[in-house]
DNA sequence: TTGATTTTGCAACAATATTGCAAATCATGT
DNA sequence: ACATGATTTGCAATATTGTTGCAAAATCAA
C-alpha cells in the first residue's frame, strides 16, 4: 500500500505538512469525505483555505475523485487507480447508507452503460445508490 | 397540461404569488433549475428566502426532485409522474450538457439496476451523464 | 547552503444558507 | 363579500461556506 508521501511524489507535488496529513486522512478513513469533514479533523493545524486548496489540487492530480450530493456539498474519496489530471477514471458506484451516512466507494462495481435518446453523446457518467449499507444491515 | 395552479391545488398547498412565479418558471425551462437560476429570474419579485422556502416545499411534496451535483450545488427538476411526499420515483438519467450546460432530464431513460456486493440494501438511485446533449451535438 | 519556486496563513471579502418574528396574504366558513 | 384563524412572506440578523491577494514560510533543486 502506497503512504502518503509516495502518493505524492508519484505526482510531482511538493510534501507539506497539511497534503500530508489530508492524504493520510483519506487513506486512513473508509468512506468520502466532505470539505466539512476534513475541516473538523485538521483545522487546529491548517488553515480552511489550505484544505480547499489541497482538495482542488488532489483533484487535478488524479488523487482524488468527486461523488455528486444532493445537499449542496461535494464528497471526494481516494482515488484508486492511476487517474490521469483531467481524466479521472473512477466509474463505479458510489453508494450512501441512509443510517450511518458513510458514503462508501463500490470500486467493484461499474457504473453501467446506458442507452441514450438520438443525439447524446455520453462522456462521463456517475451513479449513486443510497439505502442501507453491509455494517448497518446487522 | 397541468398548470401551476392546479398542481398547488393538487398538493393541499396555498396558492401564493411566489409559488406560481416559481412553478411556472419551471414549467416553462426546459431543464432542471438551481437556486440561483430561480433568484436570477425572480429576484425582483420575491425575497432569496422565500425561494429557499418554496423549493423545499416543491420538494416535500413531491413537485420536484432533487439531482445530485459536484460543483456544492443542488439541481431542481419538475416531477411528471405524480410523487407522494417523501417518496419520489423519478429514477431516470439526468444529462449534463458540458457545452450548453443545461441538465435534462431524460424521463424515458430509467436509471438500471445493479447488482451491489453483498449486505446492501438499496432504496433509491440516482445517475447523471455529462456529455453533449443533442442540441449542441450540431 | 543558497536562491528560486511553491505553498501556506491571514485578512478581507463575497456568496450562500438559516432563523425569528411581525406583517401580509390566503383559505375557510359564514 | 367579510371576518377569522392559519399560513406564508419579507426583513433583518446571523451563520456558514467559498474566494482572492499578498507577504511570510516551507519546500525543492542546484
Ligand atoms: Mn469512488
Ligand atoms: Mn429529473
Ligand atoms: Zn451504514
Ligand atoms: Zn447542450
Amino acid at each position: 500500500m502506497l503512504d502518503s508521501i509516495d502518493i505524492l511524489k508519484r505526482n510531482t507535488l511538493s510534501v507539506t505538512e497539511s497534503r500530508k496529513a489530508i492524504l493520510d486522512l483519506f487513506i486512513d478513513t473508509d468512506g468520502a469525505l466532505a470539505h466539512a469533514d476534513i475541516e473538523k479533523n485538521i483545522s487546529n493545524d491548517f488553515d480552511r483555505v489550505t484544505v480547499y486548496r489541497t482538495l482542488q489540487t488532489f483533484f487535478e492530480n488524479g488523487i482524488i475523485h468527486q461523488i455528486p450530493t444532493t445537499d449542496n456539498t461535494v464528497l471526494y474519496a481516494l482515488c484508486k487507480d492511476k487517474c490521469e489530471a483531467g481524466h479521472h477514471h473512477d466509474e463505479h458506484v458510489h453508494f450512501i447508507c441512509n443510517l450511518c451516512d458513510k458514503t462508501i466507494c463500490l470500486d467493484e462495481v461499474t457504473v453501467p452503460q446506458v442507452k441514450l435518446p438520438k443525439g447524446f453523446k455520453p462522456l462521463q457518467k456517475a451513479m449513486v445508490v443510497k439505502g442501507i449499507c453491509a455494517e448497518c444491515k446487522n
